[in-house]
Order: structure tokens, then C-alpha cells, then sequence
DNA sequence: TCTGGGGTCCTAGGACCC
DNA sequence: TCTGGGGTCCTAGGACCC
């Protein structure tokens, strides 16, 4: 059996990667790519990262620095980031028989027996994803999927490495050099809270908590840091999940542009949301046993605040948009209560199962009054759905009570055309 | 004026059973 | 009068990730 060898390689700023690809005249300039409703700042390029902003700031507190250093900023392009995604991922696919997607810009790939040293493949990589996807990438390459992780880390962070870092090719002095030059917050698993109390028994690098006592931290923090302490010290306790699970729960929540008290206004929100959110579902061919609606006022106010929730267990489980929508309404107007602002709803699907779960319980003495399930039409009517807005464009049909006016729609003042997936919207060179 | 969205896993505690 | 202990299941909440 050969030592394992993870790589974790990830797409440079990958938002702004993208904008740029379109765009080459923001190379070397300052650019931020927001959160929906243009509210937070959720990719920097190099140039606002040099500046300390930080990620996640709302873009209202950096206003003057915006105009001062003249940051470009975009509005959030998911179709663009996510086609850019699909491409970069089959280019990195090419370089092992096996990949996990971790994230829309990340992915885990096992490097394990290859022929060659997992650097020369990971620069490989980086020169095919950089020439036939332009994307500027990143490397690391460790024992584990942690170690890989935080290898990534350095690579970013050390020019000299030109992308690439593989902690497997050091001695081990390097490497513990290398560690120790890492905060324990920056390791994968360790967050604000758990780094601070870290922090507080002297546990500072990412060193300082390979070498922590394993029994002390299962008693301390739990299982999750035993494992995280493992895998610093090479030894893997996760490995690739190749094939996507099927999610456990759905959700679907988004701020409105406008915030409202309006009940119709709201109903509608919730109804587009539940129509995404039964979307997905259907996507992963499953149905749901349980629906929760919460609204939500705006927390960073000192307004009257109400954060409402109301679930409703189905009798029978559906992935039934037109059903889902009528219990989710209802639930809606359950809870909304007047006098207060609300500036997000909230759709959520839980108790998911595999589609044929339904049809398998019909055959069940027990379960004989289970009434059937939705007819032969409805299902057809779903798929006819799905079929058109895949075929077209989400929303091209629509269910009515969603409104026409919208004024609570997410505000997405700076959007970049969807260069790679509308047809009306492809780049054309001018002649 | 303006502060994202969508997930997972673990743990603790209560209910319940034998 | 004395009033166990272990197992399972569920849920809420916390912590983490990008």
C-alpha cells in the first residue's frame, strides 16, 4: 500500500477570475465581486486583499475606499461563476481517476501511486487550467485532506512557490517550519470560536496543534478536533467523496430588495422560493415530509424584531411545486403579523427521501391509507416544468401567484451578462 | 439607504423503553 | 421505605465550511 497523496486545487479568487476572463481591462486593478443584494464583499482580487479589506465586509462600510482606490465591484454572476466552474473541474478531473468537488472554485484530487512527483502534475494543471479555462489556480499537496488544505494556504501566500506547495516532498524540519508559520484559525475545521479557545491554552500554530494531546482534545473539544489533530499529523481520516450525497435538507432564503411588511408582497417571495427549492428537490429526484417558512426581520436595527418560523408535516410526502406552494402560503400568512418590517424569508424542506421511497411505503400493510400519490398528469406537468426553464431560462415559467412586479427581488445592480450560458448574451468579437 | 445564502456534522438533553 | 442503568431516538442549538 503507497502513502496517500491529496491535492486540493482551487481557482485564485475565483469570482473576480471570472469577471476577469470577460473583462481583461480589470487585470491589475482593484475589483470586488458582492454578495447578493449587493451587500457583502465575497471575492477580492489581490489589490483589495493588499488594501486589509477583509472578506465578508458590507460594501457600505468601505464606500470611501471604494471611490479613493477606484474597486470596480460586481454583483454576484452565478451562472457565469458556476459554467466557468463546470469547465475548470473536468480540466482538473484529467489529472486523476479520482475527484471530489468540494466547493464551486475547489477541488480534492487523489494523487496517490502516480507515476510522477504530485508537484510536476499539479503545475501541469495549473499551466492546462490557465490556458484552456483561464483561470489562475492554486496547489497543495499533504497526507490528508487537511494537510493538503493548508499546503493550498501556503502556495497562496508564498510567490516563490510559484502556486505549488507539497508538503510531502519536505523534510521534516520544512515542514514544521511551514506549520509554524500558520495560525491554528487558518487550519480546515478550526473557526473563530474554537481557534480562540485554542488560543487561550497557548495552542497559537498550526504546529502547536499537531502536537496537542490527542486524549486532552477529545475531552476539550470533541471528536471533530481529534480528527483534525490526526490529519495534521498525516494520517487521513477522511477521504474523497466522489459522488454528490443527496442533500438532507433544502432551503431557499433570500433578503428582499425592499423590505416589506406586505403580506401579498412576502406570499409572493415565498412562492418563487418554494418553487426554487422544490426545484432542487426534484433535481435530486426526492420528496419532502416536512415544510418550514420563517420571516425575518432586519437584526442590525433597532426596529421591533420578529423572526417567526411555522412547519407543517406533510401527510404525503410530495416534490409537487403547485402543492408545495398553497402549504407554504398558507404557513406564510400563519405567521406574518402586522407592525413589523420583514427583510428575509426563509423556505426550508426537511424528512427528504429518494422519490421511489412513496411509491415502496404503498406496499406496506401498515401504511395502506396512505392516500396515492399525485397523479400520472401532475408529474408529467413538473417535468414539462423543469424541461422548459432548463431549456430556456429560470422563470420563463413561472407560477402566477409569484407576481409580476417583484419589487422585493434581490437588488443586483452590477451584473455582468451571462456571458457563457444565454444565447443573447454571448460575447460577439466587433468587426 | 445599504450587513449573503446554502449546507453539514456533532453534542447535549429529554423522552421513552426495558 | 428503598427508587437503576443502559440504550435509542429525536430535536435544538452550536460550530464549521465556502
Amino acid at each position: 500500500m503507497t502513502a496517500s497523496r491529496f491535492a486540493l486545487a482551487d481557482g485564485n479568487n475565483f469570482y473576480v477570475s471570472c469577471e476577469r476572463l470577460f473583462n481583461p481591462r480589470l487585470e491589475g486593478r482593484p475589483v470586488v465581486v458582492l454578495s447578493n443584494n449587493d451587500g457583502c464583499v465575497v471575492a477580492r482580487s489581490q489589490e483589495v486583499k493588499a488594501l486589509g479589506v477583509k472578506m465578508g465586509t458590507p460594501i457600505h462600510h468601505i464606500r470611501a475606499l471604494v471611490a479613493k482606490h477606484q474597486i470596480a465591484w460586481f454583483s454576484s454572476n452565478y451562472a457565469l461563476y458556476g459554467e466557468i466552474s463546470r469547465r475548470m473541474m473536468a480540466v482538473m478531473g484529467q489529472f486523476s481517476p479520482r475527484r471530489e468537488t468540494y466547493s464551486i472554485d475547489e477541488c480534492f484530487l487523489d494523487l496517490s501511486g502516480m507515476h510522477r512527483a504530485p508537484a510536476d502534475i499539479a503545475q501541469e494543471l495549473r499551466r492546462r487550467v490557465r490556458s484552456w479555462v483561464g483561470i489562475p489556480t492554486c496547489v497543495g499537496i499533504g497526507e490528508s485532506k487537511t494537510l493538503a488544505k493548508l499546503a493550498n494556504a501556503i502556495a497562496k501566500k508564498t510567490p516563490s512557490m510559484e502556486g505549488v506547495c507539497d508538503l510531502t516532498a519536505l523534510s521534516a524540519t520544512a515542514r514544521q517550519a511551514l506549520l509554524e508559520g500558520r495560525a491554528v484559525a487558518d487550519v480546515w475545521g478550526i473557526g473563530r470560536k474554537l481557534g480562540a479557545r485554542l488560543e487561550s491554552l497557548g495552542v497559537q500554530t498550526a504546529d502547536d496543534l499537531r502536537q496537542f494531546d490527542l486524549e486532552r482534545a477529545r475531552s476539550q473539544f470533541g471528536i471533530v478536533v481529534v480528527r483534525t489533530i490526526e490529519e495534521l499529523r498525516g494520517i487521513s481520516c477522511a477521504d474523497l467523496e466522489e459522488r454528490i450525497p443527496a442533500k438532507k435538507q433544502i432551503c431557499s432564503s433570500r433578503s428582499f430588495g425592499k423590505y416589506t411588511n406586505d403580506i401579498e408582497e412576502i406570499c409572493q417571495a415565498v412562492t418563487e422560493y418554494t418553487a426554487r427549492a422544490a426545484e432542487k428537490l426534484r433535481r435530486q429526484n426526492g420528496i419532502c415530509a416536512q415544510l418550514q417558512v420563517g420571516l425575518l426581520t432586519n437584526p442590525f436595527k433597532d426596529v421591533p424584531q420578529h423572526h417567526p418560523v411555522g412547519h407543517i408535516r406533510l401527510s404525503v410526502p410530495t416534490a409537487d411545486t403547485l402543492r408545495l406552494v398553497s402549504i407554504a402560503v398558507r404557513v406564510t400568512r400563519e405567521i406574518w403579523r402586522p407592525g413589523y418590517i420583514y427583510k428575509k424569508a426563509e423556505v426550508m424542506f426537511t424528512d427528504i427521501n429518494p422519490a421511489t421511497y412513496e411509491q415502496l411505503r404503498l406496499f406496506d400493510e401498515e401504511e395502506r391509507r396512505v392516500p396515492a400519490p399525485p397523479s400520472e398528469k401532475r408529474a408529467r406537468l413538473m417535468a414539462t416544468l423543469d424541461a422548459v426553464n432548463t431549456k430556456w431560462e429560470r422563470g420563463t415559467l413561472r407560477v402566477a401567484s409569484a407576481g409580476d412586479a417583484q419589487p422585493w427581488q434581490m437588488r443586483r445592480e452590477r451584473m455582468t451578462p451571462a456571458y457563457t450560458s444565454s444565447w443573447n448574451e454571448l460575447p460577439v468579437a466587433r468587426t
